[in-house]
DNA sequence: TTTTGGCACTCGGGTGTTCAGAGTGCCAAG
DNA sequence: CTTGGCACTCTGAACACCCGAGTGCCAAAA
């Protein structure tokens, strides 16, 4: 009742839900005679016609030049999303596949992958998958193995699989019962232990050698903590950009600039940066801050082994897509790749 | 002399240089008087109209309509590269702008990103790199780590600065002390070995541990040797996707089947295998065996750290592209990568 | 007040026609 | 063997045309 900017009823909102729907299918603009033929909505065309005007005035559909039928704005997507429909489930043989395919997965890679894939496939986009991120994970092992007399290798395992390597110049020789002791002083500590916590549990580590190891040993932890914090270590897979083709008629005007995107794990970073952890996040066409991106859709949200996310994923195509389907494709998939993660 | 099918006289190669040249450039068929308007020939355009109409006559070129200018085939452009063209030498600057380029690279993911990014760049097309082999490379170090009482972690380090790792379930549990001699048995006879050389090298190995050991020994062994002959793990980097834009004017039909074989890692893989270790090798168009490639080239040569190659890279563009360019920037960021390689 | 049928109007896109220009092949002369 | 001349072909751009889908508006009906 009180003040949204005017209020729209009940059969406004029917008739963009339709036009939506019809949009999405045809990709062509829609026009009110054909509305009432496809959707039952129990009036005439010249009725339609009235909401439709109506909905243009306030920004929702627009049309491309007189006499053509209408296409949803942003804006008209926006109101879409958010009240007029609902996150289709997946059906149950669907589910069966999806559980299917990620089980197969040997290790990490592998699961991010097939993850990948799966998601591109079922949504027929562009889909992006951020591998678990270094910062939410716990350390499940720390190695260090003499490679040369003043050189050790730095080997950094997480508990979802991710393994990460450094070099590490020691100011001089390392004996290796020093480097025995320094092994289990660190996994004592740190094992199990959140990764941003660990250099705090690791702080008072070189008063407890002699002074002569202390350099060596302020060495190695510099490098590991280095490695805990190199927050642009983050990778991403990316699949299904041959769906790109689909996604308009305009076509190297659309496609470059959104290869151009994908090419930048910076920017595929960000944008899913901004997505809200557990909540689905959709942003639609100019919602997108990156401009390249401005006639895209993106659809992401967090996975994790537990009830905490470590790592998002989503897809990536163009505004005129079918959300909720999409929307529960993606939601699946992260509950999935979650489980299996947690599994192992 | 001899009997080639038919001699083409040396104006007749000219005409088809020019028009090669001249089609790489404008991107549009190309006619008897624009020839001897932009290249010297010192002939009249009814003189190349005949020598047309024999380059014609034996496939080199074909004209798309009646009344429209020539563009070569692929057997045109196979001599071209074969018999009329030299590679274009990189340019000081070029090469100082390549050795800068890659010099700041901290690690092998580094380097293959970087290489693969600067040839995308230099050539305008996209780019493939696959990483070192691992059956080309030598041992630098093998480690063991007990994870669990019965869990172990393999990690294989090569000169090229590859790490892979496995995890090995043993068949029961694993002494600090076995674990120590079977590291440095592994070590003091496997470092600096070919991989494909370790099995053999090894094989006498599980004699000599405890009998009781001995089914750890070899369950390692085994995950080694599988880790060894593993060749799907052959890894490929990629860039330059947004170029395809600026393939042909015929979008959607050139550009998807190029894009789906650039998702297949397989694919790629098998390309570059066709490569020649030391030349460089280029395939025109319908040569290459998948057809989805068959309106592209590919111009690929080995790269190594010694005077042997330990893996390939390549260019995939139109086969209308700038062949002694494209020739010359991947020779150059081939030798420039080995040059890397062999320094770290 | 809302819905509806009727109607005049607009405009994109397909179809046809025309026309200029580029390019060709052929031929006879140099 | 090369060349200028010439008639011929064909594409592609420009233009006119018309059809039909779609619209907005209005007056009558509910």
């Amino acid at each position: 009742m009180a003040g949204e900017v005017r209020q729209l009823d009940d059969r406004k909102l029917a008739v963009l839900r339709a036009i939506v729907q019809d949009y999405v299918g045809t990709e062509e603009p829609v026009g009110s005679k054909a509305l009432v033929e496809r959707h039952n909505l129990g009036v005439s065309p010249a009725t339609v016609r009235n909401d439709m005007a109506a909905l243009e005035e306030e920004g929702y559909i627009h049309q491309p030049h007189t006499s053509a039928g209408r296409i949803p704005t942003d804006k008209g997507y926006r109101l879409f999303v958010d009240k007029l429909a609902e996150i289709k489930p997946m059906s149950a043989p669907e589910r069966r596949a999806i559980r299917h395919f990620l089980d197969g997965a040997v290790d990490l890679d592998d699961v991010v992958a097939r993850t990948v894939r799966l998601l591109a496939q079922l949504t027929r986009q562009v889909a992006v998958v951020q591998y678990p991120s270094l910062t939410r994970s716990t350390v499940r092992h720390i190695e260090l193995v003499a490679l040369a007399p003043a050189k050790v290798m730095l080997v950094l395992i997480t508990n979802t699989g991710r393994v990460e390597q450094r070099m590490v110049d020691c100011p001089g020789t390392v004996g290796e019962t020093v480097l025995a002791e320094l092994r289990t002083a660190l996994n004592t500590r740190a094992a199990g232990r959140r990764l941003p916590e660990v250099p705090g549990v690791l702080e008072e580590l070189p008063a407890m050698f002699e002074q002569a190891d202390r350099p060596t040993v302020s060495t190695v932890l510099a490098t590991l903590f280095e490695t805990l914090a190199e927050q642009n270590e983050e990778r991403i897979m990316l699949a299904g950009t041959a769906n790109l083709t689909r996604f308009g008629h305009d076509f190297p005007l659309t496609i470059q600039p959104v290869l151009e995107a994908l090419e930048e794990q910076v920017i595929l970073l960000r944008l899913l940066g901004e997505t809200n952890d557990a909540a689905m996040t959709v942003r639609i066409g100019r919602e997108n801050a990156y401009e390249g991106l401005n006639s895209t859709s993106v659809v992401s949200v967090g996975y994790g082994s537990g009830d905490e996310s470590v790592a998002k994923l989503g897809v990536i195509g163009p505004t005129r897509m079918d959300y909720p389907g999409t929307m529960g494709a993606v939601r699946a998939v992260a509950r999935y790749v979650g489980q299996i993660l947690a599994e192992s």
